[in-house]
DNA sequence: ATAAAGTATCTCAGCGCTAAGCAATTTTCA
DNA sequence: TGAAAATTGCTTAGCGCTGAGATACTTTAT
């Protein structure tokens, strides 16, 4: 019936009772879900020697395309994270054999990223074990509440600018 | 009509047709809408030389009680990060005047945090903004679509064990 | 009374990210 | 065409967090 953020704001209630302070009902639950989603993923990866950064890279790649390739700044784009970290990741992953950096052909300045064979069978073998820890951590809310659940999502995703790229 | 994990799921419809990835549908936008938030709350904070790990504190602080004192065990629970965080953003906080850290006097082991009167007041001054960002923020949902939001987002914590403390 | 287990807090090495800045290349447009 | 602006990818200093471990104190159990 109650969960932490409902004990949060019964404080606030209590110390500012001048405030209104039900955005945090949102705003906060929404980052604690976020924390509890990410403590449950990541021992998922572990076993794969994986954390979430490495994992939405090959993620990213592998359901791209065909080649399963991407340049940089398409990564950065859809991870949301700044240049800098997609560089060290595209460090990290090649330095491990998961994927190759080769120069592109039409622009000088581009490069593209590839999942090699290894990292194909790798983000292969984790995701279906990923896909069951994401269901059972859904388990909570019926198949209807789901939907509507991401219908709000999408919702306030779309009305803060998340846009198809 | 459609956000950008839409644009994930179709392309996994492609490339991994046999696999339910709906649950990314859920899992991914959480995680992506925590992000949007973060990114437009912070700008916020840094107009007080604040960061959102600082904010956190001064505002637990803040709620919990008319001395606006805890434990750095309490502010543990209430953040979901390891005593080490507490121990180091406390420091921070401490160095800049904002809390005070006082001995036990019932637990020899035991620390009092306490916001000081300038941690009072920048708190206190932050928090309207802070909220009213929060609005903005959620400006995209209705009231009615809001408080099904919220009642979804606490069944699911609810459901994953997240409880009052 | 005392040993063992538990609790509260802190320290610190290692890690990944951001922010800022750089070099190289491509695009824009007067 | 040429100069300015934009884009691409990388580097690096600085920062905050985690995870492991240390210390000191308290509680439990015998």
């Amino acid at each position: 019936m109650a969960d932490h953020v409902d004990l949060v704001l019964e404080q606030w209630g209590e110390q500012r009772p001048d405030l209104d302070t039900s955005p945090m009902g949102v705003v906060g639950r929404v980052g604690r879900l976020n924390q509890l989603f990410d403590g449950e993923l990541r021992r998922n990866f572990a076993r794969y020697d994986l954390d979430r950064a490495s994992f939405d890279v090959l993620a990213t790649l592998r359901r791209s395309n065909a080649e399963h390739s991407l340049t940089p700044a398409g990564l950065m784009r859809s991870s949301m994270v700044t240049s800098g970290a997609i560089s060290q990741r595209l460090d990290r992953l090649e330095a491990r054999g998961l994927v190759t950096r080769t120069p592109s052909e039409t622009d000088g300045r581009g490069v593209r990223v590839t999942l090699t064979d290894q990292g194909l069978e790798l983000i292969d073998n984790v995701l279906p074990a990923h896909l069951e820890t994401e269901h059972q951590l859904l388990a909570g809310l019926s198949k209807a509440e789901r939907e509507q659940f991401v219908d709000l999502l999408r919702t306030l995703l779309e009305s803060l600018g998340d846009k198809r790229d």
